[in-house]
DNA sequence: CTCAGATAGTGCGATATCGAACCAAATGGA
DNA sequence: TCCATTTGGTTCGATATCGCACTATCTGAG
C-alpha cells in the first residue's frame, strides 16, 4: 500500500465525515427545537422498515451504541413521537411503536426537505444517485463484517 | 418527484451517516484513551494540507461551528500534539502548528490503521474508490452550497 | 480618523454520546 | 431442574457538541 493509496481512502472516509456532518445540520435547522437527527431518523426506520422493532435492533440499524438509543427513545416517547411497550415474547425486551404525533412529526419534516430534495434532483436526478449506492452498501455491509475480523 | 426518489435520496444519507458511525467508532478503539476521531481528524489535515491554519479555517474543512473546533483544539494542545500561536497577520486570531509528538500520533494511528486497509484494498481497490470519489465530492460542495440557496 | 458593522475566538449552559457497571430475564448444557 | 452464561435494557459519570452571548480586533465607508 502506497502512500498515495492511503491518502485516497483517508478522504473517502473523510469525505463520508463532511458529508454526514453538512447533511445532518441540514436537516437539524429543520426540526423544532429539542428534537435532532436521530430522532428523525428512528421515525423515519419505524415507517420505512416497521413498527414493533425492539431498542436494540433500532441500535444495530444505526449502528449506534444501545445506551445511545435508550437515550433516543426516551426523547422519542417524551415528545409523544413514540410509544414503548412490554416485549410479550421476551421479557427483558421492549417494542417501540410510532404514534400519529410520531407519524405527523415525521411527514412534516419531509415535506419540509422537499426544497431540497428537489434542487438535489437537478444535479443528481436519481438515476446518477441508485448508480451511488449499490457501492456504499457494500462499503457499509463490510466495514460492518471487518469489526470482527480485523486485529 | 415520487415516494420511490425520494426514499432513494434518504437511504443515500442514510448510508452516510451509517458509514460515519462505523469509520468513527472503527477509528477511535484504535487511539489511545481520551483522543476521539475529530483529534486525528485535525492532526490529519495539518499535515495532509499544510500547517499554520486557523481555528476558523479548520472548522470550515470539517464544516463543524467553530465552537466545536476550538473544543477539539484544546484537547490536541492540553495533549501536547498541537501548539497555538497568535496570528502576527490579524490580533484576534491564531495559528495551529503540528508538533512532533503529534506526527508521532498521528503515525502511530495511521500505522494501526493498515490492517483496515488492507482488507480494504481487496474488496475496494484503489481504482474503485477514486471512480467514487469524484461523486462524493461533488454531493458534499453542492450540499455545502446549498445551505445558503434552499428556502 | 472615526465608528458601525463584520469577523476570530472563547465561556457557558443544555443536551448528546458512549463506556462501564449493573439488573433482570432468557438460554442451554449437565 | 439447576445454574453459569448470555442477552436486553437502563443508570451513571465523563466528555463532546453546539447555540447563544460576549470580547477583542479588524475593515471600510465617510
Amino acid at each position: 500500500m502506497d502512500e498515495h493509496d492511503q491518502t485516497l481512502y483517508f478522504r473517502l472516509f473523510n469525505e463520508i465525515g463532511i458529508l454526514e456532518q453538512i447533511s445532518r445540520t441540514f436537516l437539524e435547522v429543520r426540526l423544532p427545537d429539542g428534537f435532532i437527527a436521530p430522532h428523525f431518523a428512528v421515525l423515519n426506520h419505524l415507517i420505512r422498515v416497521k413498527d414493533g422493532r425492539t431498542p436494540l435492533e433500532l441500535a444495530r440499524a444505526f449502528q449506534v451504541p444501545k445506551t445511545t438509543m435508550t437515550h433516543t427513545l426516551a426523547g422519542l416517547e417524551k415528545g409523544g413521537l413514540v410509544e414503548m411497550k412490554p416485549n410479550p415474547e421476551d421479557g427483558r425486551s421492549k417494542r417501540v411503536w410510532i404514534t400519529h404525533a410520531g407519524r405527523s412529526f415525521r411527514n412534516r419534516a419531509i415535506a419540509d426537505l422537499s426544497p431540497l430534495f428537489g434542487a438535489l434532483a437537478e444535479a443528481f436526478p436519481p438515476d446518477t444517485v441508485a448508480q451511488m449506492m449499490p457501492e456504499l452498501e457494500r462499503l457499509r455491509i463490510f466495514m460492518d463484517d471487518l469489526r470482527d475480523r480485523v486485529s
